[in-house]
RNA sequence: GCCCCUGUGGCGGAAUUGGUAGACGCGCCAGACUCAAAAUCUGGUUUCUGCAAGGAAGUGUCAGUUCGAGUCUGACCGGGGGCACCA
């Protein structure tokens, strides 16, 4: 039995894919075009289960909708600045460059074995000096069109890496890579101006239909608006006034003090007098930002000695208070307290002894003895204690508070957002130059356009910590573009989340000597299909939206949105297993005992764990090249698509694989050698068919209606598990036709040869975006010579999707009794009394007139007795 | 703490969106082929009960809406995720 030979014939439509190029797509006005995008990988050296997935799901999409007739493109590249090249360089020495070009060349090698449709005219990495200097110009039209700007700012410095984070970068107060607790120190950092659009980033995400709610609703809490208002405190003694953000100044006349943040101006000016301030202040700034730091520290506050002076209360001034739990970057740093209604301020007024004054009533509460304790009232109720909002609901207090705010020129109705501006500054080496020049006349000035690219000097070394630029003995030094005299070359780098904000573009024009045409542009912008990590659904998306919108406002784009539809995939996972000592044993060290039980390789038995995201810590990974090697890449990307549904994790078990290998083995036998013989082409349909014949000519079209319909819908589980379907119906007629020969010289041999053909090839079609090295072979052993990428999508025949007759269900009291058989729409006056005739309905009606009978057409019949 | 998702056989998961629950696969059991094994093929496989035909129960739990609920509503329990001193 010819076993199905997967290396040669991977290898070679690999090849003949390439020569026939037939993945390489250009803009093309009379086609409708198809934008599908993984997100690209970041070159570590090897490819693993995560990109396996990506892209057997993203290589699905784009074949599918290349047979559907669009004009695909399907590009792939690398996201190739980072810090893993430096700690590359540190721990071997090899530099950063060579590191990664290297791991790119390894890395292009393993995807071309997975037979992947990709464009690789368009290949990019982002380190490549080509690439980067189209974002040093966008960053200085950035800065021209005040989309970027520099200040000094605290951040979350991380002493591992010696670099700055961004705020998503810092997971509980740790640094995301290292670990390491983050600490906050000044510097003056490069910032985008993401919050400009905050609203704008908001609300577009309801058009954003094509998106997971659920990433929706993690960037919109990430933006976090909330409405609210600000209210203007007159500081006694003083002609400034303290301005305080709120969302519940319906509670104001619950006020009982004021606290402004450590790193308010306020609390900088008075500590600058006052050591013991400055002290706390000192404090304050040390307080890690941790989970566990958060939840063990007290309310602390340090009176200044100053009184905020109420609004509508003439002799009611407030303390005001440094306190360690207000933030200088939400809001406006600064607070008004009311104890009874905000646990936060109730904590802090039980320490300080601070009146607490409900002005809140709840329904069930009686105001001559409402009390607030240990917790602070924040649910619904009338406002009392509270004069001119008295008896009022909370919103319409709120309304009406505001308006009394601003009539009096106390304050005004506001929006706060979460969200903060960008900071991009990185102080490390393997990222893009910041094209700027530090010149002691000028100041800040940019590198002239025509000096672009400022390339990374590669003569570096990575001996001592911190950043090689800053050390390097000339290239820092430069002269200012504006004056001409001596000056300094910014030494930081772009946060590597730069690059990949904008590389889907350069992908539709990858070797422009701009970063992009405009008209390659409008061609294939918006990506119709992007796919990734859920990791991602934060960070990554939310900059790529909004520089879609900068590079819109400065006149590369035309699109808002940079990715018309999503989908996030799931995790590979994979058991875990521990050896007697509790260290981690790989899964290709297990041997399989003759008990059954599993040893390490070296006798020693083995545990077996929870089942978890492959990680190479716990050494729960399967290497996907030994994968291809033994499988072949087919059965690795159908065993990724047809266990569970692409958002879902999936179990990556031996099991499984095996199951994918054998069934593609099975297709392979079931083509290569039928047991009838089959006609050398598909010409007309035979006008007559044996019922067998007509009811499989059925299955194919209603798998060719479902298996679309699955993979329009991203459920590729349920369309591998209709292809299988398919399989079986065809499997039985061949079967019965080779059990009884005798009906080929009755003549209908050749109808049912037909249908099998036919069979044949629209599964070989249906299964082409899956296992396409396999598809295509069989298409060619099935006579074809033309590529089978080049076939279009089959379409069902509507008259074939519908049957004749039906099985309707019939129910007594919505229990299933029984089935009957009936024409297809038969009326009620047909189906009615034959289900009722049934024995196990009169079995239960006893001679008794049913009170009610339902009959829902060619479905059900429910009978209520 | 707040917000969101989720719960179906031994396992991964289907279910035309309110109409025959368990498609398809994995695993397991039995059989065929074989000296034997592997591979392959055939049949069985929700649970309980029964020799059987059959009967009963069944989609986390409890209630509700409906002729009819895995699907809709409410409460509770379990699992997962996001955010978190955000005023």
């Amino acid at each position: 039995m010819a076993r199905y030979n997967f290396r040669e014939t991977e290898t070679n439509w690999q090849k003949r894919w390439a020569e026939a190029a037939s993945f390489e797509v250009d803009e093309d006005p009379n086609r409708p075009k198809y934008y599908v995008l993984e997100m690209f990988p970041y070159p570590s050296g090897r490819i693993h289960m995560g990109h396996v997935r990506n892209y057997a799901l993203g290589d699905l999409v784009a074949r599918f909708k290349k047979a559907q007739g669009f004009n695909v493109l399907h590009p792939m590249g690398w996201d190739a600045f980072g810090l893993p090249a430096e700690n590359a360089a540190i721990e071997r020495g090899v530099h950063p460059a060579k590191w990664t070009r290297e791991n790119i060349d390894a890395m292009r090698e393993q995807l071309k074995r997975m037979g992947l449709s990709y464009d690789w005219r368009r290949e990019l990495a982002t380190c490549d000096p080509d690439y980067y200097r189209h974002e040093q110009k966008m960053f200085l039209d950035f800065h021209k069109h005040d989309l970027a700007y520099r200040r000094e700012s605290w951040v979350n410095w991380d002493p591992v890496e010696n670099t700055v984070l961004a705020n998503e970068q810092v997971i509980d107060g740790r640094g995301w890579r290292s670990g390491a607790p983050v600490e906050k120190r000044l510097l003056s950092q490069w910032f985008l101006k993401i919050t400009e659009y905050a609203d704008e980033l908001l609300t577009a995400l309801d058009g954003l239909e094509r998106w997971p709610d659920r990433v929706r609703l993690m960037q919109r809490n990430w933006i976090g608006k909330s409405e609210g208002a600000r209210v203007f405190f007159d500081i006694n003694g003083r002609d400034d006034r303290l301005e305080v953000f709120t969302t519940r100044h319906d509670t104001l006349f619950g006020a009982s003090f004021c606290a402004i943040a450590a790193n308010h101006p306020l609390a900088s000016e008075i500590a600058a007098k006052n050591p013991e301030l400055a002290e706390f202040v000192a404090k304050c700034n040390r307080l890690s930002t941790s989970e566990a730091a958060i939840e063990t520290a007290e309310k602390e506050g340090f009176d200044t000695g100053l009184t905020a002076q109420h609004p509508f209360i003439p002799d009611l001034k407030l303390p005001i208070y440094v306190a360690n739990f207000v933030l200088m970057e939400y809001g406006t740093g600064a607070i008004f307290g009311c104890p009874a209604h905000d646990q936060r301020d109730l904590d802090f007024a039980r320490k300080y002894g601070l009146q607490v004054l409900p002005v809140v009533l709840p329904s069930d509460a009686d105001a001559a003895t409402f009390e607030v304790g240990n917790e602070a009232y924040i649910g619904d109720g009338r406002i009392f204690n509270s004069e001119f909002l008295d008896g009022m609901a909370v919103d319409d207090a709120k309304a009406e508070m505001a308006a009394r705010l601003v009539e009096g020129n106390h304050g005004e109705r506001t929006t706060s957002f979460r969200l903060r501006d960008w900071g991009v500054s990185r102080q490390r080496y393997w990222g893009c130059p910041v094209p700027f020049v530090h010149c002691e006349a000028c100041g800040i000035v940019p590198v002239a356009e025509a000096d672009l690219p400022v390339e990374l000097p590669l003569d570096v070394d990575f001996d001592t910590p911190g950043n090689p630029l800053d050390r390097h003995p000339t290239w820092k030094h430069t002269d200012c573009p504006s004056c001409g005299k001596p000056a300094r070359r910014e030494t930081d780098t772009f946060d590597t989340f730069f690059e990949s904000s904008w590389y889907f573009a350069r992908f539709a024009d990858a070797h422009s000597e701009q970063a992009f045409s405009p008209e390659a542009a409008k061609y294939w912008m918006p990506v119709d299909q992007y796919i990734g990590g859920i990791e991602h659904a934060v960070l990554h998306l939310l900059y790529s939206r909004f520089f879609t919108r900068a590079l819109k406002k400065c006149g590369y784009l035309d699109v808002d949105e940079p990715f018309a539809g999503l989908m996030t995939q799931g995790m590979v996972c994979h058991e875990t297993y521990r050896d007697m000592d509790g260290n981690w044993v790989y899964p290709s060290d297990l041997v399989r005992g003759s008990d059954g039980s599993w040893t390490d390789g070296k006798g020693r038995p083995v545990t077996t764990g929870r089942i978890e995201k492959m990680s190479k810590s716990k050494r729960n990974v399967v290497d996907p090249e030994n994968i291809i090697d033994n499988y072949g890449a087919d059965t690795a990307r159908l065993f990724m698509l047809s266990d569970s549904p692409p958002e879902r994790d999936l179990e990556w078990t031996e099991a499984g694989v095996e199951g994918a290998w054998r069934y593609i083995n099975r297709l392979w036998r079931m083509i290569t050698e039928p047991n009838i013989s089959l006609p050398s082409e598909l010409g007309d349909r035979p006008s007559s068919l044996t019922p067998a014949a007509e009811t499989a000519l059925k299955a194919i079209h209603k798998a060719i209606f479902s298996v679309t319909d699955s993979i329009d819908r991203f459920r590729f589980n349920s369309a591998v598990a209709q292809i299988r379907e398919l399989t079986n119906a065809l499997g039985e007629l061949e079967g019965s036709k080779s059990a009884d020969p005798g009906e080929d010289s009755a003549g209908d041999g050749d109808g049912d040869a037909w249908v099998l053909r036919f069979g044949f090839e629209t599964l070989v079609r249906l299964i082409e975006p899956m296992t396409p090295h396999l598809a295509e072979e069989l298409w060619h052993r099935l006579g074809h010579r033309e590529m089978l990428t080049e076939q279009p999508w089959p379409v069902a025949d509507p008259a074939m999707l519908v049957d004749d007759r039906v099985t309707v269900a019939v129910q007594v009291n919505g229990k299933l009794r029984g089935t009957i058989d009936v024409a297809r729409d038969a009326s009620e006056d047909i189906v009615r009394p034959e289900a009722l005739a049934l024995d196990t309905v009169q079995k239960i009606l006893e001679g008794r007139e049913p009170r009610r009978v339902i009959v829902v057409p060619n479905k059900i019949v429910n009978v209520v007795a």
